[in-house]
RNA sequence: GCUAAUGUGGCUCAGCAGGUAGAGCAGCUCACUCGUAAUGAGCAGGUCGCCCGUUCGAAUCGGGUCAUUAGCUCCA
């Protein structure tokens, strides 16, 4: 007798070993015919697997996550089969589910063009129509190193091959005439796949390295029902609309020029306000907070650099003045980050512990010769603004000071809007990291990484970890945000660093009279300013919250005759640090609500007859809709109370 | 940097079996002084990203280049 522990905590037993799919069965047709895949005690198992001993078993459907990976890689599954009947020239590489989908990756002559991924889409609907098994068999490495060559696949093969040493199995999967190296699991049929598309198709290197060939990958999403798909599409276009790539410029918060360089944004009145008006508040939020403002030079000579590491580690991504190579002469490179600048201020003098914890903190504008292919608009660029400090530090001060680190992020991120849609990830060193990436011993990692290990337990951040994402110099802290496309950037860093103090000397006498090298926290308490701008413009459509709004209200006078009231109540609304203006055109009414509303202004105010004899305004608010009418000086208290309090 | 696609007035787009450009919106002018998502009329605006080539003739064809977009790689 086979004891399971259902999801339910209820309990079933079976009186012999059975395949997952068998006592699913048992459980329901309906759940059978739901289910993608199972977990056995918490791990993700085919519903081919047979249970042959007491387990916890949990049906997995469409619904929960590993269903629906299990669901897009068969749906993978049933592209690279279409693919291979279409174009039997092509070769397989991977096809795994991802987060939003999945992709299959084909070496081919020439990438898909739209029509043939048409093409494609119908033969994979007669697959699902075929409603084919998919069967899985394991052949020794051996034997299935010789049935992949047969196979003429040679990508599979180099796969296989890593496998041979190990001495396991190779599990494959048949469906129909189609067979395909893979680990599982998948579903029963492809039947179930009844509505898919094929999104794009796009290069991407072999196995992720820019030295193998580029193969071709086809993105796509699959679902069970039409309605999901339809949805899931619909809410892809609709996010494409907030992209603040076309919003940003239809709304002129920035432009670029051709001649100007790529990565190198002009920020027009609108974004330079919006920036200019995060900037002063958390410079202000960091001085409360006991930081030290500095302002270090933007350039400096190449020696300063060998001392960071930065010449060894990162000189393909700075731009130098100069000829790098002649040590004969000065050159010069435009700064990456701040640190070694920033360091020189604790350097200045001999520091006593009674110094620390030093914070200092600047609003410093970077320069990063990033490749040509990486820009994008405002997210990604060639020179940026960030408040980046540095927090010099005694050992014991390193927790509460990264506490209070991530705490100002949390904040100023949440005052924003973004924080919500943020997710942490822990950055570690790769030891094997084939560039020699890293600075360091083995043992000074390990210190520093165990101590944010600890730091990020202590706090109870939940965090994932980036293996090979730290910097050069210590692990990192990693608050990351997603684009409206689901591309994933960092919007604020901190990271300890226990190398860079000892690379410049840097130590301090501690109160037993001996010399001790301080620790230092890297962090941004806002990263980019660009960026942030960018996600900002993305979460709110354009719509920005009144606070930070470059113009926050719209005063539209319905005729000529109250012009001189208008120009009276922005004078009372000015002089409150109010930013507004007077639509004062010979246009209507209606097309100066139209337009205010076309630019997202967060309220306007419309003045006529009615107004001027009662001395009111009358009030449109974006998120609150007609407020009506209110007296001045209700108004100057509605707006005085909500930007104080940074109203979203 | 790599793969692919795209590049026509400020914006959205038409024109592309090669015969030297067209619309709507925006802009400007005039009239209308108007009550919460577009008043009307008129005017002006483009060497079709740039360079080279093919051709009697190129926005339309070919090559190169620059830029943009998505993805890869890299990174805040």
């Amino acid at each position: 007798m086979i004891k399971l522990t259902l999801k339910d905590g209820s309990i079933r037993e079976i009186e012999s070993a059975v395949p997952a799919y068998e006592i699913i069965k048992g459980i329901g047709m309906g759940l059978y015919k739901a289910s993608c895949c199972v977990k056995i005690n918490g791990e993700v198992k085919d519903l081919r697997t047979v249970i042959d001993s007491d387990c916890e078993f949990e049906v997995c459907t469409f619904d929960s996550v590993d269903g629906k990976r299990t669901f897009w890689h068969t749906a993978s599954h049933i592209l690279a089969q279409a693919v291979k009947r279409l174009y039997p020239e092509a070769k397989l590489a991977i096809g795994p589910a991802i987060d939003n989908g999945f992709y299959y990756d084909f070496d081919l002559e020439k990438p898909f063009t739209q029509e043939e991924l048409d093409k494609i889409e119908c033969e994979m609907k007669k697959i699902v129509k075929e409603g084919l098994a998919l069967e899985q068999f394991e052949l020794s490495p051996e034997e299935a190193v010789k049935k992949l060559n047969e196979m003429n696949e040679p990508y599979k093969v180099e796969l296989c091959e890593e496998h041979v040493g190990k001495g396991e199995p190779i599990s494959f999967y048949k469906q129909g005439e189609f067979v395909d190296l893979c680990a599982g699991p998948h579903l029963m049929t492809t039947a179930p796949v009844k509505a898919f598309k094929l999104l794009s198709c796009t290069g991407a290197y072999w196995r992720g390295s820019e030295k193998n060939k580029m193969l071709s990958r086809v993105y796509a999403v699959a679902y069970p029902k039409s309605a999901d798909l339809e949805a899931d599409i619909k809410q892809r276009e609709e996010a494409k609309l907030r992209d603040h790539n076309k919003l940003g410029r239809e709304l002129e918060y920035f432009t670029t020029v051709d001649y100007i360089g790529q990565g190198l944004p002009i920020l027009l009145p609108k974004g330079a306000k919006v920036i200019q008006i995060l900037q002063r508040w958390v410079e202000d939020e960091e001085a409360k907070r006991g930081c030290m403002l500095t302002k270090t030079p933007y350039l400096a000579k190449r020696e300063l650099y060998k001392i960071s590491g930065h010449w060894d580690h990162y000189l393909d991504g700075m731009f130098v003045l100069g000829n790098p190579d002649d040590e004969t002469k000065e050159c010069f490179a435009l700064r990456p980050m701040t640190c070694p600048f920033q360091y020189q201020v604790f350097l200045n003098r001999q520091r006593s512990y009674r110094d620390l914890p030093m914070r200092l903190t600047e609003t410093s504008t970077l320069f990063r010769k990033e490749d040509s292919g990486e820009m994008h608009g405002l997210i990604r660029v060639r020179q940026f603004t960030i408040s980046e400090g540095h927090y010099i530090l005694r050992p014991e001060q390193l927790e509460e000071e990264f506490k209070e680190c991530l705490e100002l992020a949390k904040y100023i991120l949440g005052t924003v809007g973004l924080l919500e849609d943020c997710t942490f990830r822990f950055s570690q060193w790769d030891p094997a990291n084939p560039k020699n990436k890293y600075e360091g011993t083995a043992e000074q990692w390990e210190e520093a990484q165990s101590a944010m290990a600890k730091i990020l337990d202590h706090l109870g951040v939940e965090y994932e970890i980036g293996i090979d994402e730290a910097a050069f110099y210590g692990p990192k802290l990693d608050i990351q945000y997603k684009n409206v496309y689901g591309k994933e950037d960092t919007l604020v860093t901190i990271q300890i660093d226990m190398l860079l103090a000892e690379r410049f000397g840097m130590e301090y006498i501690d109160a037993d009279g001996t010399k001790k090298r301080p620790y230092i926290i890297h962090r941004t308490s806002l990263g980019c300013y660009e960026r942030t701008l960018a996600y900002m413009i993305e979460k709110y459509a354009g719509a920005m919250p009144l606070w930070i709004a470059p113009e926050q209200v719209r005063i539209v006078p319905v005729a000529d005759r109250h012009l001189d009231y208008c120009h009276e109540l922005m004078s009372k609304l000015e002089s409150a640090g109010i930013r507004c203006s007077i639509d004062d055109r010979a246009e209507k009414v209606g097309k100066k609500v139209r337009d205010a509303r076309l630019e997202k202004l967060p309220m306007w105010i419309t003045v006529g007859d009615k107004e001027l004899e009662n001395s009111t305004v009358s009030v449109t608010s974006r998120r609150e809709g007609d407020l009506g009418s209110m007296t001045q000086q209700e108004l100057l208290n509605k707006l005085i109370d909500d930007i104080a309090k940074k109203v979203r």
